[in-house]
DNA sequence: CAGGGGGCTAAGG
DNA sequence: GCCTTAGCCCCCT
């Protein structure tokens, strides 16, 4: 299996995250068929474009946090994107509630 | 080859 | 809750 397969099959789980839920990293790596690939998942989706239609934002840590420093542009940007599919956080964490089971 | 660093994770103090 | 350790993928200098 090449890269662009470990890519394409990553982003294709992304893409199947409800909007309204969210997935970790490890997780997606896991339905992807690439268990231990959670950090590659991360490395992944740091290169997509700003205009992307795929879901970045509903990818966070398996603590349920958001994988950016706390106030950066980054970090705001996915809170508001969240927020917009009525996803809220709790003391900086998504509850686990919103998370695919 | 060695070292450091990422949108990571699980386990232990 | 915090921090460290070890393990995982990879990339870059």
């Amino acid at each position: 299996m090449d890269h662009d397969q470990k890519q394409t099959a990553i982003l294709q789980q992304v893409c199947s995250v409800p909007k309204g839920n969210v997935a970790s990293y490890g997780d997606i790596a896991k339905g992807a068929g690439l268990p231990g690939y959670a950090r590659y998942v991360g490395r992944v989706l740091k290169m997509l474009p700003k205009n992307t239609n795929v879901p970045w934002h509903r990818i966070i840590n398996s603590q349920g946090m958001i994988s950016f420093p706390k106030g950066s542009d980054t970090y705001k940007k996915q809170v508001e994107r969240l927020n917009q599919e009525g996803i809220y956080l709790l003391k900086d964490k998504i509850p686990k509630s919103y998370f695919i089971r």
